[in-house]
DNA sequence: TCTGGGGTCCTAGGACCC
DNA sequence: TCTGGGGTCCTAGGACCC
């Protein structure tokens, strides 16, 4: 049997148990300005106020809606917490996501599996005051439905053989891959429930799902052989993005924020010994219409120097209509583990790379981004070829 | 003045290689 | 004086997930 773990509203929760002034009040958590509201507890919800809704909206239907701002690192200790007493069962953990995960329970002697999960449900609300549902299913897919279908702090034990009999009811949105397009489409085709997904022919569905038919039929019909992996994969890809406080067309801030956060992303990167060959430029413009540009590097590089001349060539190139623009983004891919270049991590070289990110970083701190774009330009013309340029 | 941030995976066309 | 077949990599865009 396979438990599924969902904390409930989980950032607003967070929030209620670390303060106690915020339980019983409608609050959320998610940005002011131009923010959605990424977690609503309970009593906003009641307003009509859910995730992703745009603040703005949230404040008028809630008008006494508390509004946070968000703290990443105290949700990843709560969520260490919570995670903690899936361990106490057994070591065959999956966290899938900051607030939800799988634990396999087949390896449990002395308690039933139904019962060991009521008890870190019990655990979790009264030591963390986090609400959490659960699902209890024989495959990873039951259980995630079954967990999230009576939420807040519900429990739902789906019998070994009841799966199709569990899922036949449920709308199409239910089967994960299924989001608004998907669900349209087959809308369209008469499929609502997933009893009609489970009883389609294959070749049909294919013209739907594409390459997913088969997993998608697979899922219909309650079958999920996905194994829970206690290890997590490493990370394929590092983005960064920002939404502005208003729209932009200010093409030296618009550079130099994107450089900003490529600094910020390249820090990341080092401090996880990757480097990456691919970079990406995204914008966003005010009508939300997107463009994205991305090039490979000939190596894979991890100095935020080497990223420059091509983040503003990208940034030009995506920036076809010149208007302004409400979000830019980076990202890098393509990544490789360890150094770029193992022969220049030497000692001398490393000593050479993190000098050149601290005259970088002080360069930024102490005049902006504008100034170490500036300076960029200069090493450049200098010296095109880049050679002494860390020097 | 509605619409965040960080991810994954898939598709489709083109360049290029043997 | 005609143009296959199989493969990889790169790029742009989009759907979806939490």
């Amino acid at each position: 049997m396979i438990l599924h773990l969902d904390a409930d509203a989980f950032f607003a929760s967070v929030e209620q148990a670390a303060d106690a002034r915020l339980r019983g009040r409608p609050i959320a958590v998610g940005g002011m300005k131009r923010g959605i509201v990424a977690s609503a507890s309970y009593e906003a919800r009641k307003f009509g106020v859910y995730t992703p809704m745009p603040t703005s909206q949230a404040l008028r239907l809630c008008p006494r809606l508390i509004v946070l701002p968000g703290d990443y690192d105290k949700y990843e200790l709560f969520s260490r917490f919570m995670f903690s007493y899936a361990y106490d069962l057994t070591p065959e953990v999956e966290v899938s996501g900051i607030d939800e995960g799988y634990a396999d329970l087949a390896g449990l002697r002395r308690v039933r599996p139904e019962e060991a999960a009521q008890k870190i449900q019990r655990a979790i609300a009264q030591q963390l005051k986090i609400g959490v549902s659960e699902g209890v299913a024989a495959n990873k897919l039951v259980a995630q439905i079954a967990s999230k279908l009576r939420k807040p702090r519900g429990f739902i034990v789906v019998e070994s053989g009841r799966e199709r009999e569990f899922l036949d009811p449920l709308a199409v949105n239910w089967l994960p891959g299924v989001g608004p397009k998907l669900a349209a489409e087959m809308r369209l085709g008469g499929l609502t429930c997933i009893r009609q997904v489970a009883q389609m022919e294959m070749e049909c569905l294919r013209l739907l799902c594409g390459v997913q038919a088969a997993q998608m039929l697979r899922f219909s019909q309650g079958i999920d052989d996905r194994p829970v992996v206690a290890t997590r994969e490493a990370a394929k890809s590092y983005s960064h993005q920002e939404t502005f406080a208003t729209d932009t067309c200010d093409e030296e801030f618009l550079t130099a924020r994107l450089c900003v956060l490529a600094d910020d992303l390249v820090e990341k990167m080092r401090c996880d010994r990757k480097c990456a060959r691919t970079v990406s430029v995204k914008i966003r413009y005010a009508d939300m219409s997107e463009a994205e540009r991305s090039e490979s590097l000939p190596e894979p590089a991890d100095l935020p120097e080497d990223f420059y001349g091509s983040i503003r060539r990208l940034f030009r190139a995506a920036w076809d209509r010149r208007v302004r623009l409400r979000l830019v983004r980076v990202k890098f891919s393509n990544l490789y583990s360890g150094p770029p270049l193992p022969t220049l991590f030497n000692r001398e070289s490393l000593a050479r790379r993190n000098a050149l990110q601290d005259t970088l970083t002080a360069v930024r701190n102490r005049f902006g981004s504008r100034a170490l774009m500036r300076s960029h330009d200069w090493l450049c013309r200098r010296d095109p070829t880049g050679r002494s340029r860390q020097a």
